[in-house]
DNA sequence: GTTATGACTTTGT
DNA sequence: GACAAAGCCATAA
């Protein structure tokens, strides 16, 4: 029933999540997974951002949601089968200021220290989403763990 | 209609 | 600390 609704509802809650990311930022899959309300399908996400329509019609595309901004746990962007694409999405961070190193073996690792992690705190909303509930946080340098 | 893969994460050894 | 395996949903063949 509601599946195909509910698919969609996740879609559309995975679009606002990367559209709730600030520039210079970045977010890794299993935390809008989590924003979602779904820490246990990282996968999905990616799925959702790989799904995001190009089209400029939809609410959300590719020019609107920042889909690039969106990388792995492992704190380097996702070759997902293609390094051009992955080269092409830290071109992209890049561009917004983030730090991109490229390692010898073709991974694209984010170097956080130089604009910090996007907060990792569930503004408890759902639905509309966006707000501001800026957590703070702690910014600092330093506040990952390790 | 069924099988296989994928833009990942978490847990276990 | 590092490597390996399992799980989830949707798209494609």
């Amino acid at each position: 029933m509601a599946r195909s609704e509910e698919a969609e509802n996740f879609f559309h809650a995975v679009y606002s999540a990367v559209q709730e990311i600030p520039p210079g930022k970045v977010t890794s899959y299993g935390h809008i997974a989590k924003l979602i309300g779904t820490p246990e399908r990282p996968r999905q996400v990616g799925i959702c951002l790989k799904h995001l329509p190009v089209d400029t019609t939809e609410r959300f595309h590719h020019d609107n949601v920042p889909w690039q901004r969106v990388i792995n746990a492992k704190g380097a962007v996702s070759p997902r089968s293609q390094p051009a694409g992955a080269r092409n999405q830290a071109a992209a961070l890049e561009a917004e200021g983030v730090t991109v190193t490229t390692g010898a073996l073709g991974e694209l690792m984010v170097d956080f220290g130089e604009f910090g992690w996007f907060p990792r705190v569930l503004p408890s909303e759902e639905g509309q989403g966006l707000g501001d509930s800026d957590e703070d946080g702690e910014e600092g340098s330093g506040e990952d763990e390790s």
